[in-house]
RNA sequence: GAGCACAUAGAGA
């Protein structure tokens, strides 16, 4: 609103770091009045303010409306490029419905636009989450095959879900595989880790990767410490739990509501209530 | 010569 006032117009820069700003609150339909708003003023958006739109609507599970963007865009002469299809293939997958994000993306392929590894990321996540190994692994291959090197992603998502399933196994392969290509774990990858090991109740292994992170230059945040946390008060370790509380803040990362919900709750499951509070 | 404008992996209940 100021910006006229200070001699210049807002661009479709500014509009669209403002409808981004508005789809990552959740306020999907200002998002929508805003695209309006900002056509009454004379800036006509661009692939990235429609794409902006499409992620926030389907991150909010609104696929067929998100889908009728693209058409619009497309009627704009404003053609979707792989992050519009990445968005979508996203909304599907976080609403289970992998198979049509499968659809999609031999969809996009059928009409020329390559998809990237961050599609081949969010598919095989999706479809990892779904417990659909086999089609996850058929990914792979397909992105092998075109030529598209796995990242700290790729591997992290399979090792994650591996071990989720109980293949740790697989997952451990997979680890070793990441290393063997020259893909360096990373602050997520340990923490996957030492999840992982933490739901074992193998607390010293855990503590062992911790160390390992933070000697290859990985600080451990807030998701790592609670992971550790977690474990520690499943065995009732609250003491260590409590140290380990003290440490992140000393290492100056703040406990969020979840390290706290995992206290609390750790510590009422197993009648300490005076201590929660 | 100025804008890290948009998509993917990790924690509790």
């Amino acid at each position: 609103d100021k910006m006229p006032k200070l001699g210049c117009v807002p661009d479709v820069f500014s509009y669209s770091i403002y409808m981004d700003g508005l789809c990552k609150k959740g306020e999907i339909e200002k998002a929508i009045d805003f695209l309006h708003f900002m056509i009454s003023k004379g800036c006509e958006p661009n692939v990235v303010t429609y794409n902006t739109l499409i992620d926030g609507l389907c991150k909010k599970g609104q696929i067929d409306k998100a889908v009728s963007y693209v058409d619009e865009m497309i009627s704009k002469q404003h053609q979707p490029n792989v992050i519009t299809y990445s968005s979508l293939i996203n909304g599907l997958c976080k609403k289970g419905e992998t198979e049509k994000a499968v659809g999609f993306l031999d969809d996009m392929v059928s009409k020329g636009h390559q998809p990237n590894v961050v599609t081949y990321n969010t598919l095989i996540a999706g479809l990892c989450g779904k417990g659909e190994f086999e089609r996850a692994m058929s990914i792979l291959d397909e992105m092998l095959s075109k030529g598209h090197q796995p990242d700290v992603v790729t591997y992290s998502t399979l090792i994650d879900g591996l071990w989720k399933n109980g293949e740790i196994e697989k997952a451990m392969n997979h680890l070793n595989d990441m290393i063997s290509r020259g893909h360096k774990p990373n602050a997520v990858t340990y923490t996957i880790l030492i999840n992982g090991l933490c739901k074992k109740a193998e607390i010293e292994k855990a503590l062992y990767f911790l160390d390992g992170m933070i000697s290859k230059g990985h600080q451990p945040d807030v998701v790592t410490y609670s992971v550790i946390i977690n474990g520690l008060c499943k065995k009732g370790e609250f003491n260590k739990a409590k140290n380990f509380l003290d440490k992140m803040i000393y290492n100056g990362c703040q406990p969020n509501v979840v390290t706290y919900t995992t206290i609390i709750n750790g510590m009422c499951k197993k009648g300490e209530i005076e201590k929660a509070m």
